[in-house]
DNA sequence: CTGCAAGTTCAAGTCGACTTGAGGTCAAGG
DNA sequence: CCTTGACCTCAAGTCGACTTGAACTTGCAG
């Protein structure tokens, strides 16, 4: 396969041309080189991103997973953390677990006020008690923008 | 119970005084009346805050919640929009548990590279296709402040 | 009566991950 | 050869949820 321009990489990756330039900046994938001024990527990108995107979705930050490809050259991945992380979604995924029970059932519970229902107030005592997931902040509107063609 | 100045309110449910002042200019919370210049709050304030709390977790916005209790005077949940919260936290819980086994895999993985593993790559060919829960953004480093007495 | 800790207001700053805008360059098609 | 549109750089802006700082005011212990 040819090397690839940005707004294909863009394009085949879903992920845009802005945040590519970033990410390169950031450390996250490497440019092989220039046409003129454009960057041209190797193929490898493509499976550099995805780690990328399986890596926020584990909720890593840009700068965890810059430093575990920063490692050495190879994405050379911290057994340890990746278990570490596991366990912490483990976490994540029990209390969310619990917090969809409580919703679900105060969608259709049945007494007049949330308010006199007991499940929904052990649930809002959980809540006090931080035993519910942090709610992740600063999400923007998704504003569904075009998801372009998947290669 | 009597009346609760801010630091009150603050120890008994975790939350900053100063974030007590921003839900209050959001209309989240409302103070009863002033002492001097000092807010005086109503005990069902912990109650309303718990609320606000579990809204959060659920992963409403501060304005969404605002519009709830704004509906009418009294925290009018609307039934509908849980179910649909519940919904989406089923969405988060499925892709959470799937990339938590592909961590777990990839954590215990024999195969030389991560690359090397089918089911590494699986998990990656996911998270290319954006199956994968799109990570919460802007999440500031918690600092692991005090977490006051609980009441 | 006085001092001061604890409250107040309002504007500005922070954090992470990007996006946007202005202004510039250049490879390729007509 | 010349246009043009895809790219480029760099600075600044955005989003949500708060926090911080500066400059005041005040209830109340001593």
């Amino acid at each position: 396969m040819r090397d690839l321009d940005i707004s294909e990489v863009a394009a085949r990756t879903g992920v845009a041309a802005s945040t590519l330039r970033f990410y390169e900046e950031k450390g996250l994938i490497a440019s092989i080189g220039r046409r003129g001024l454009k960057r041209l990527f190797d193929p490898s990108v493509l499976e550099r991103l995805a780690l990328v995107s399986l890596g926020r979705a584990a909720g890593f930050s840009l700068e965890e997973i810059a430093q575990m490809f920063a490692a050495d050259g190879r994405a050379k991945i911290d057994r340890d953390l990746l278990a570490v992380k596991a366990d912490e979604l483990e976490q994540t995924i029990r209390r969310l677990i619990a917090l969809r029970q409580g919703l679900r059932h105060a969608a259709i519970c049945p007494a007049r006020s949330h308010m006199e229902c007991p499940s929904f107030r052990r649930l809002l005592r959980a809540a006090a008690d931080g035993a519910l997931p942090p709610a992740a902040n600063g999400v923007a509107k998704k504003k569904a923008k075009k998801r372009p063609k998947r290669a």
